[in-house]
DNA sequence: GGCGCTCCTTGATCGACATCAAATACAAGG
DNA sequence: CCTTGTATTTGATGTCGATCAAGGAGCGCC
């Protein structure tokens, strides 16, 4: 089961600018620090539920280290992913009390969380979280359409490429790497969660993985570990025009 | 081309609650009456583009009439349509100056414009407003990741009913009638839109169309009047577990 | 009426991805 | 070392929706 930890320990916020820029925002206004009082963590292990679709929320949350998706299921087991949540997103809506998808962490996660209700009372009483949460909540949209895009009308071949591009981005986004050397990095997520992201089944993951590593768009260390050589390569693998390409 | 009319009139956004609830909610605040000074309206007729992708956007506004897609193209021409903006839905970005989609009149128009920086004063000055925008925007978020189930999950016949469902709810609220008598609807959107909507191509948007009046779970006339004799069985086949369904 | 146009329907065929099935890799634990 | 279990890869086959192609319906206009 979960830890919870009533937080007077401030330290795992201290970072705040790309670790937890949701809420620990007191970079930018004062009364944030009344944030502190009402929160707390959790910690969740690999696979564990966070929430279940319908279940109550009676917190908000940011997430402060480790991976979680947000994902319909239908009756008969057919899943999709709707989101997937990486240090410094944030999880909830301010005025829903129910949970409209389940939300699993996939490797070991933090939240910071809050109480809903003060939470809520603070948003009304504190424009300038409105408006970083407004901020938030725009570029989650503008991550959704493009994710709708790939959903729709893309291959498999693309879909992984574009998944791939936009993992390889934010994470050199989070360690403040150039795009332009060779890119290593880990992915966060099984063959079948990256099914479950990109509409497609686990054995055609990992066949077109099989043919991008044959191709040598990519190379692979023990299924995890990704090396891409040429970042411009892949996304132009991935059928992209722009450098669009966010997630969360 | 598109007509301005610089408004004193207040008259079309009289009916402020629902065909317009965006900005003219002063209802809420005394203050929004500020925007009377800053709004102008246009008017676009079918087929016309709003904007294209990568446009600069020195408005925002609000939908009073009409229907408006919100679609990604990729360069090959696959097009994937990313959202569907009918009356009272919100258009734009405060603080993005580049439309990042193209925005295309499907029928006659009218929109509500507001000169983007004027507004985004205002925004920073009015918490209402924020609190307001905040909202509708996190209702999109949940209509996109609704229809990322569809995109990535449902079979073409059970996307062709969700859409239905959709539009009908959706209309049924507008008109505020109830959903259990037939529902009487006509489609906004051409069968190539609703292939743009669904990531199907046109003639298999057209089959399963014909499919579903076979089966007796809608009837026709004239290929765009819509009559559903049983919303929940159209609901069933839509695959939805809950009811939820929203658009924009 | 006849023409041109767009929108829609229907049929025949094809191919990308799903499904079913089996084998392999790898880690944890006895 | 062997066992067990999960994650992954790979192969064989099937199917849903795409593609290619033709024809019909509605409508404005000469």
């Amino acid at each position: 089961m979960s830890t919870f930890t009533l937080a007077e320990d401030r330290m795992k916020c201290g970072n705040c600018p790309i670790r937890h820029r949701a809420v620990c925002a007191r970079c930018e206004t004062d009364e944030l620090a009344v944030l502190e009082r009402i929160k707390y963590y959790r910690d969740f292990a690999p696979g564990q539920a966070i929430v279940w679709a319908g279940d109550e929320m009676d917190f908000v949350a940011s997430v402060v280290d480790g991976v979680a998706t947000l994902s319909h299921t239908m009756e008969d087991g057919r899943r999709q992913m709707v989101g997937l949540l990486l240090p410094s997103d944030f999880l909830g809506r301010p005025g829903r009390a129910a949970a409209p998808y389940d939300v699993v962490a996939t490797s070991p996660v933090t939240l910071c969380c809050f109480r809903r209700e003060p939470f809520e009372d603070l948003l009304a009483s504190t424009p300038p979280i409105n408006r970083r949460l407004l901020e938030m909540t725009l570029d989650e949209l503008d991550a959704a359409r493009e994710w709708m895009l790939i959903l729709g009308r893309k291959t498999a071949r693309e879909k992984i490429a574009s998944l791939l591009a936009i993992v390889a981005r934010r994470d050199a986004s989070l360690r403040l790497t150039k795009l332009d050397g060779p890119l290593v990095f880990a992915l966060p997520l099984t063959r079948e969660a990256m099914a479950d992201y990109l509409g497609l089944t686990l054995e055609t993951v990992s066949r077109q993985i099989s043919a991008l590593k044959r191709d040598g768009l990519i190379r692979i260390q023990g299924s995890r570990q990704i090396t891409v050589p040429d970042f411009q390569r892949l996304m132009a693998e991935a059928g992209d025009d722009n450098d669009g390409g966010l997630i969360s």
